[in-house]
DNA sequence: TTGACATGCAACTATATGGTTGCATAATTG
DNA sequence: CAATTATGCAACCATATAGTTGCATGTCAA
């Protein structure tokens, strides 16, 4: 369950991920294809977006095939997403009482 | 924009934004409070929150404010929900494939 | 001004991670 | 059966990352 945001957090994987929605039931070496990595390299990202379930996959004969299972991306909109939606309504809450308080940022200079 | 999945991928930092959504505004040492880490390591979490752009921060004086910014979030939802969400109907439009040719798991002894 | 408080910067360490190469195993083809 | 094809496993390496500690800097209160 935790591992999806791991697992979406290497650019190769979601890249892979693009391909596989571009096109489902690519076996190993077919997503190898211009791919700028050496086949086990695509393999471990394989590897780890089975472990979080992104992507299924179905044997065929010595081919595996891969395939985009969007369901996790699901739980994580319910789980993040829906409560970033609350959130944005609160950040405006929380930016409107700072105004109300007067907060205007006149000691930013640290920044500097 | 590609460092977002990178800020997400840490539970520390996860931790870091449930807490600013339960309370925003808490402060550096606000958020250390029973937190399993050195204030140091809570601050390059923050840092790398910042960056990605899913943490604002309004100076106070001495205190640096730390606000949760749902909007980011808003960005992976348009980027790739949307994208997984027509997926999820490919998906089972794949596997109508093949089911309709006759591709029934008769060869997945490999994987036992 | 002096001291306490809140944060920032930098160096350092241990481990995780992305990537490689080499070899083993299983399935198709001839 | 032999050769080819597709994948799996394991060791290895370089770098990134999470975490630490120590010290410096800026701000508030007396």
């Amino acid at each position: 369950m935790t591992d999806i945001f791991h697992a979406l957090a290497d650019e190769s994987r979601r890249l892979l991920l693009d391909r596989l929605f571009e096109k489902g039931g690519q076996s190993l070496n077919d997503l190898c294809e211009g791919f700028p990595m050496s086949r086990q390299g695509v393999a471990k990202h394989l590897g780890i977006l089975e472990k979080a379930n992104l992507v299924s996959v179905h044997w065929q004969g010595r081919s595996k095939l891969h395939y985009l299972n969007p369901v996790p991306l699901g739980d994580i909109v319910h789980r993040w997403v829906g409560k970033f939606e609350d959130a944005r309504i609160a950040a405006l809450t929380d930016f409107k009482d700072q105004i109300e308080d007067n907060q205007k940022p006149k000691q930013e200079k640290r920044r500097a």
